[in-house]
Parts: C-alpha cells; sequence; structure tokens
RNA sequence: GUGGAUGUAGUUCAAUGGUUAGAGCACCAGAUUGUGGAUCUGGAAGUUGUGGGUUCAAGUCCCAUCAUCCACCCCA
C-alpha cells in the first residue's frame, strides 16, 4: 500500500494555490458581472438521473458521459442472457441508474420543468460548476472542467441577446482582455442553406462543415463540399459569398447584400431583421469591444434556433473563450414547450490560459499585502499575541509563525510565500513598546511604536 | 473509438549493450544563535513504469502490458 505511488485520473488536475487564486480571480470577476446584472446563481447536482442525460448529445455524446455503478445488491436484475453478452452499454442499463453531470444546459431544462412553478419568468441565472466527460484527454480538453453559463429563460426579446453581448462585452473589459464577439443567426444559415436550394437532411451537414472555417480554411471547407458531391456551381456561389463577407467590416453592407439574395426566402429575411434589430441597439450602448456580424459562423450545436454568437481573444489566437445562442425549444424534451431561451457559457479554462500566456493576473493576486510576525519563542507569545488579533480586526492579513524556528528559516517561508511585510519582535522591541517592521520587497526596516502598527499599514 | 510519440530521483533531463545509473532546479543541514532572495560546503533522495525474452552482460535491443502526452473524430 505504502509503496503506490500517488496519482491522479488523466484528464483531472490538482490546482495549487497561486492557480486556485488565478482561477478564482475568473470566477470572481464573472460572478460580479452576472449579479451586476441581476443573474441569480443556481446549483445542480453532481450527478443526474442517466434517463434525464442520455439521448441530449447525440450518440456521441451518450458514450462520453460517465456512469455510476449502482449501489447494493445490482447484479440481481441483470437478466440471465445478458451475462453471456461482453455489451456493455446494455449491461449498464441494469446496473447504472445515474451519470455524472456533462454539462450546465440540461440540467438547466431539468432545473426550469421541475421547478416551473416557483420561478418568475423571465427567469435570468447563472452556474458555476464542474462538468465530466468521458473523453479521451488533450491538450487544452479535460476529463473534468468547469463551465460557467448564463442564460436567460422565458422570453422571446432580443433584448436578451442585447444584455448578454454587453454583458460578454464587461466581463472582458474587467479582465483586461480584448475580444471580439461574432455574431450570426441560424435563421440566415438556413437562408443561405434555402438561397442554395440545399435539402433539409443537408442542413446540418452544411453547418457542421462551415462551423470549421477558421480551422481548415475557406479552400479546406470548399473541398469538404466538394466530397459531399455539391456541384461546382452551389461551390462557387457559397465562395463568392463568403469572399464579399470576410472582406467586408460593415454590418450593414453584409446584410444589404443578403437582402439583395434572399428573394423570396422567409426564414433568411426573419435572421436579417433579428440582426439588424441587435446591431442597431447595440449602437446605444457603451461598448468596450468589436461586435461583427460572420455570416460564417455556424456553431457545432444543433439545439440553436436564432441568435449565435461566439467570442475570440484579439491577442491570443486559441479558438472561442465564449459562446453561445438561442434556442427555442430548450425544455421540450422534458414535456414543457413554449420555452424560449438565450444562453451563452464562458470558457474558464481557455480564459485562464489566455490571461496566464499574456500575463493579465492583476500583481496583487500574486503579491499581496501579507504579514508575517515572526516567533521569537513562548515568553514573546503575550506581547505578539494581541498585536495579531488586533491586526486581524483591522483587516489586515496577518499571521504569526507556529514554531520558535531559526529567524532564517522563518525569513524563508515569508519571501516563498510572497509576504510582503515581516514583524520582528524581540527584547529590544518589547523594551521600548515597539516592532520592527521589514518590507520584504525593498528590504527597509523600520521601528514603530506598538500603537502605531495598525496606521503603518493603512496609509 | 482511430493513429503517433514517450516512460530514469520530488521535478526537468543525461548516461556507445560493459565499474557503484549521473547533473541542474527543489528539499534538508552547516558556513551565519536578531534578518530572507546570493554564494560555498555537505546530505538525503532510484526495484530505470510493470512483466517476460535475447545476451557472458540490458536503463539501452525485442515482445507484451500499463501509464502519460500529442493528433484525429467530437467537443469547451
Amino acid at each position: 500500500m505504502s509503496n503506490i505511488k500517488p496519482t491522479i485520473p488523466s484528464g483531472t488536475r490538482d490546482f495549487s494555490p497561486d492557480q486556485a487564486k488565478k482561477r478564482n480571480f475568473i470566477f470572481d470577476t464573472l460572478k460580479k458581472i452576472f449579479e451586476l446584472h441581476n443573474f441569480l446563481p443556481i446549483e445542480t447536482p453532481a450527478m443526474e438521473n442517466l434517463n434525464t442525460l442520455l439521448g441530449k448529445y447525440g450518440d456521441e455524446g451518450d458514450k462520453l458521459i460517465y456512469r455510476i455503478l449502482n449501489s447494493g445488491d445490482f447484479l440481481k436484475d441483470l437478466p440471465d442472457e445478458l451475462w453471456q453478452t461482453k455489451d456493455a452499454k446494455k449491461w449498464t442499463e441494469y446496473l447504472c441508474d445515474k451519470g455524472m453531470r456533462y454539462d450546465l444546459t440540461v440540467p438547466l431544462a431539468r432545473y426550469v420543468v421541475m421547478h416551473r412553478n416557483e420561478i418568475n419568468f423571465p427567469f435570468k441565472r447563472y452556474q458555476i460548476q464542474p462538468v465530466w466527460r468521458a473523453d479521451r484527454p488533450q491538450k487544452g480538453r479535460y476529463r473534468e472542467f468547469y463551465q460557467c453559463d448564463v442564460d436567460i429563460i422565458g422570453t422571446d426579446s432580443l433584448l436578451a441577446e442585447i444584455e448578454l453581448i454587453s454583458l460578454v462585452d464587461e466581463v472582458f473589459e474587467n479582465l483586461q482582455l480584448s475580444i471580439t464577439t461574432k455574431i450570426n443567426n441560424r435563421k440566415i444559415l438556413q437562408g443561405i442553406a434555402f438561397w442554395l436550394h440545399l435539402k433539409d437532411n443537408e442542413f446540418i451537414n452544411f453547418t457542421t462543415i462551415l462551423d470549421k472555417l477558421d480551422k481548415i480554411g475557406l479552400d479546406g471547407v470548399l473541398d469538404l463540399f466538394k466530397n459531399e458531391n455539391w456541384d461546382i456551381e452551389k461551390i462557387s456561389k457559397l465562395k463568392e459569398l463568403i469572399d464579399f463577407c470576410s472582406n467586408n467590416d460593415n454590418w450593414t453592407e453584409k446584410i444589404n447584400y443578403l437582402d439583395s439574395i434572399f428573394k423570396n426566402n422567409e426564414i433568411g429575411i426573419a435572421g436579417l431583421n433579428e440582426v439588424k434589430f441587435i446591431f442597431n441597439n447595440l449602437n446605444s450602448i457603451q461598448l468596450q469591444n468589436k461586435q461583427i456580424l460572420d455570416i460564417t459562423l455556424a456553431r457545432g450545436l444543433n439545439y440553436y434556433t436564432g441568435t449565435i454568437f461566439e467570442v475570440v481573444c484579439d491577442e491570443v489566437p486559441i479558438g472561442s473563450i465564449c459562446g453561445g445562442g438561442r434556442y427555442d425549444n430548450l425544455t421540450a424534451l422534458f414535456g414543457l414547450d413554449n420555452v424560449s431561451g438565450v444562453g451563452i457559457s464562458f470558457g474558464a479554462e481557455r480564459i485562464y490560459d489566455v490571461m496566464e500566456k499574456i500575463n493579465k493576473f492583476p500583481e496583487n493576486i500574486i503579491n499581496e499585502n501579507k504579514v508575517l510576525i515572526i516567533n521569537f519563542g513562548e515568553n514573546y507569545l503575550s506581547y505578539c499575541l494581541p498585536i495579531l488579533s488586533s491586526m486581524r480586526q483591522a483587516n489586515i492579513k496577518v499571521d504569526l509563525y507556529p514554531d520558535d524556528a531559526k529567524i532564517k528559516k522563518q525569513f524563508n517561508y515569508a519571501n516563498a510565500l510572497n509576504y510582503k511585510y515581516v514583524i520582528i519582535v524581540g527584547e529590544d522591541e518589547i523594551a521600548n513598546d515597539e516592532v520592527s517592521i521589514k518590507n520584504m520587497i525593498s528590504g527597509e526596516q523600520v521601528k514603530i511604536s506598538k500603537n502605531n502598527i495598525i496606521s503603518y499599514f493603512k496609509i
């Protein structure tokens, strides 16, 4: 037993103090802005019933849900013929009732339906909790990671979209990251599909391929469409459209262009009107970052029905750090129809990576104004302990080294843990009713009267 | 699920098939019993992922297995 090397499952992580502090800084900033917009927090259990989770994320998704083995004498219900098979998927139907939370959207839908009579709509909620996926880990992808979701449930108003877009702007202004919010609408994509005479069943494939534009470029995307046996005419029409839009930053020109090709195209025109409303009203809000209309933005998730958006960092190319959209029938799967919502998810893990890479964490979360009182032994406690507690009452971050260790060791400790000040109390100081305070950054040391300690640190 | 790479001290990495597997960082002690980051000296630290095989001889070559990392599918 004692020889087992301590490890953690792959794709999971420990967060040591300085990482944890930085992560908390991000979470705290998010919460602060969410609360400023009067979003309310909820939390849901780490585990959900499997029938809540299964079938919501597609076949691929079902495979990535962690299942929890039933407790007790769970094998007694397994049909005899199943003993012979080695079909794990079938076995789990009998052996597992519960699974680990896979995202925050499905639990939200479940929550809204369950609590519909106590919720006041529109329901503005945020939720910051870990989710688990039985995926194979790789760079920037983990089996346990946090999602930070904000949703507005139960209104069709496009003001909800506008609120989330301004929320995004404020969050990244607070984190001091400059970003671009790309905005599109699934109805515009449907309009384009209609314009290209695509069949209904080709639409999903169309969006999944289009979504790869950032990753593989226009030529790569067009190649994929060739592989789908699209005719040359369709491909060149699409190429022309994408070329026009990617060489143009002006949203009105893009809309006018689309307007000119969307003839008898109801769905497409509806999308254009929604986008127009959003961009027109964004003009009336003070925003720090860019918002652009990107008609190639597709997003993989197919439950989106209207506005979709995605946020990219201007300084570090890392893919999207935030994304979301409107879904018209989120709760239908749980038997509640006609509840529209719009939501957004902040990729805290990626935001962390970006901030680490370009050093955006504020200095004071790494170097705090911490004070350490050096321990000279039992005889000095009656002098030091009152100082300790009165400093804490004055809201100064302070502690007393617990052991009567060598001074060098205590100083090393203060140094290693980024204490800014050390207080030294020895015979001389006590004799004069003083303490010595050393600034660990400048190296300066002063003697001050015991009564002036608080004011010394308060300046 | 598919493919590729790598496993040596707490950590980052060395070691032509051939003595007792080494070094930097970190750790502990001392130089320095009231003052940190520097320097110097010393110390502790390993079943070379695990199990087989080839060989007079294996950290090194071969096979298997496990683990980790990277990419693909998919996703955040």
